[in-house]
Formats: C-alpha cells, sequence, structure tokens
DNA sequence: CACAAACCTGAGCGATCGCTCAGGTTGTTC
DNA sequence: GAACAACCTGAGCGATCGCTCAGGTTTGTG
C-alpha cells in the first residue's frame, strides 16, 4: 500500500489519508459486530463520514473488505519477517498466535472472519497466497521437509483459529510454543 | 436430536419433521449464498414455506444457525467414530479432510463459516468442544502426548480450513494422509 | 486566473431485513 | 363431539441495505 505521506499531489493525499480511515474504521466495525455486518452506512458512521463517501472511495462493500484484509495482511508478513530466527524465533511466533488480552481476541476473530470470507470472494485469494507462502518462508530453516512444512504451517493456522474462540482451555503463548517445538522435533 | 418417526403425537411428529427441513434448507442456504446469508425469509424461499413459519419454529435467525451447526456435528461426530483404527483409520480421516469435489468444497465452506460464527455465539460454543472432544478422543490412541496431540488436532483443523480455500495447490486426500503420519511420527 | 482534476455530499429509490400478531387449521384426549 | 394443545399463516411495521446521481467544493496546473 503506498505510503499517503510520500505523495506529492496534495488532492490524492488526502484521498489516500481518507482510503485509509476507512479502512481502519471498517476493521473496528469488523471485530465490534462480524464480518458480515460490514455495510456503507456502518462503516461511515464509524469514521464520522457521510455515506456516499464510502461509495466514492470503494465502489462496492466488497472492494472494501478486500483493502481490509490486503492491510491485514501487510501488517502480518511485516511481523513474520522480524520474528528472528531459531527457538528464540519459534517463541516470539506462539507469542504472535495466541492471544493474550480479550482486545487481542477480537482482534484475531476479526482476522479470521476476513480469511475466512476469501473462500468466497476470488479478488481475495491472493492475499491468502501471500500469507501461505510467508508462512511458508519462515518455517523453512526449521523443516527441510515440505510436507512436514505445510503440516505445521496447518497447525499454525489451526491454532489461530482456536485462539479466537478463546475461554479457558485455549492454549497460551508457552503451550503454542511447546506445540511448535514438538512438531517440528526439537 | 431427536428422531422425528419416533414420536408419539402426529402433531409433534409433523412439527419435527417440519424443524429438519427447514434445517436442511439452512444448510443450502450457507453453501450457496453464506452464513451471513441467513434470513429467515431466505429459508422459507428455499424450503418452500411461509416466512412465519420459520419464526415459529427458531424464535431468532441466531437459533436456527445453532440448530443447524448441531446437525453439521452430530453427522461429524458420527463419522469420526466410525473411522477405523491404525493407519487406515489415519487413511479414512484423510479422506474425510480433503475435498474432492466442487460440491464437497462448498459444504466444507460452509462448515467452517458455521464454526467460526461460534466466536461470537455463546450458545454455539458448546458444540465447538464437543468438535475438540471427538478430535481429540480419536487421536488419542496415535498419540499419548496431549501437547503432540493438540499439535494435530490444530494441523487437522488448519487442513479443513485449507480445503475450503481449495484451488489447486490445496492438499488432496492422499498428501493429507502424509501430513498426518509425519506429525504422528510414523 | 482560467481550467481541470480530484474530492465530496445529501437526497432518495427499490429491496430486504427481523420480528410481531391476530386469527385459522389440524390432531389428540376424554 | 367438546375442549384443548399444537401447528400454521398473511399482513405489515419500522429499520437497514447497496447503490445511483446531480451538483458543489477544494486543490493543483499552465
Amino acid at each position: 500500500m503506498t505510503d499517503p505521506d510520500r505523495i506529492q499531489d496534495g488532492r490524492r493525499r488526502k484521498g489516500e489519508h481518507r482510503r485509509r480511515l476507512l479502512v481502519e474504521a471498517t476493521m473496528r466495525v469488523i471485530e465490534r459486530d462480524g464480518a458480515g455486518s460490514v455495510s456503507q452506512r456502518r462503516v461511515a458512521a464509524e469514521a464520522g463520514v457521510p455515506p456516499s463517501a464510502v461509495t466514492y472511495y470503494f465502489a462496492a462493500v466488497d472492494d472494501l473488505l478486500v483493502a481490509t484484509l490486503t492491510s491485514v495482511n501487510d501488517l502480518y508478513v511485516e511481523r513474520i519477517d522480524a520474528l528472528g530466527t531459531g527457538d528464540e524465533g519459534l517463541a516470539a511466533l506462539a507469542r504472535l498466535i495466541a492471544p493474550t488480552t480479550e482486545e487481542a481476541r477480537a482482534h484475531l476473530v476479526a482476522e479470521c472472519e476476513l480469511f475466512l470470507m476469501a473462500a468466497r470472494r476470488p479478488a481475495m485469494r491472493p492475499e491468502i497466497q501471500r500469507w501461505t507462502a510467508t508462512l511458508d518462508a519462515f518455517l523453512a530453516p526449521y523443516a527441510a521437509d515440505p510436507v512436514q512444512r505445510t503440516g505445521v504451517a496447518t497447525a499454525i493456522e489451526g491454532m489461530f483459529l482456536r485462539g479466537a474462540y478463546s475461554d479457558a482451555n485455549a492454549p497460551g503463548p508457552d503451550e503454542v510454543h511447546r506445540i511448535l517445538r514438538g512438531l517440528l522435533g526439537r
């Protein structure tokens, strides 16, 4: 995504800022009410802009969802790339997976809903592949065998999902770390 | 769920049949249009009954979704219990996980959406726990260590999720089988 | 300072939504 | 066959939905 502040043209710069504002508002709506509740009007109210402003920047509600998924993905790819290596990298990944606060859990639920939406929307599919590729690249140093790597990657996604349900019995960062170590034979 | 044909009272029997009809219609609506598109009117149209009939049997739309999740879960618990043991049990599980037809994939997407809904609806949480417990019980003979078992269980759920995205690069039954064998150290 | 481009909005159309309710039908019981 | 319980429905209220559009404002350009 283009950095708004790098844009010369003041008109476009303002527009790009507004676009971001809307994506952030969308994320808050999803966290609070669910991805199915994203509507032009709700996002507009959350962002404090008139409804038609949403239509101006995103022709359809689906386009808004694609942009939001892309934004979430940007952050995750960045985080994965910054995890580090060896066992510390694994521990950091575990901390990334397991939500420790109720706020983090709400965020996680929102992300899961966004990802699952891709199952029905071809426009979102490339983002899924980007995530999958990023995760696979991170795991490569830990597991040379691609079959094992896919197994661990799916387990990671499964743990994200379980974190979304939370309640007491969800695995915390320490247990996630132990599980990862176990799956990778360490 | 109570078997409708076992009910003596003809009034109640008919009612229970109708209730099932509505749950099945709901599942078809979810497969076609997504869990977010489930509405009293849509389900009614799909089932060929007047809208008020839906309200009569399920006070709110959420109740309909809970009933549908329960129904899906019933089937899965039954299937898991019938998988068998040893490597053949593992192969059968792999066949259960990986969708081979487009129809199976659509069904899988619907199931994932229903499960994820539980993250926001406490009324659905017990069904998640029922599934988790069933899966854990199946895996017990394959892995004594509970940490490893949770790892494999989350991988299974991750593979369900990946099957929902499908496309070419999704793992087929054979690869799922290989992954499972690998994770269980066989 | 004229012109253009990009930004921005209020009003509103037709459709769908969840849910209520008064009243009608069918099946069971005694 | 009277009394009752369960089943069943059409009509409709108020709210929200996606999306369109004509026209107004701000910002950059030559």
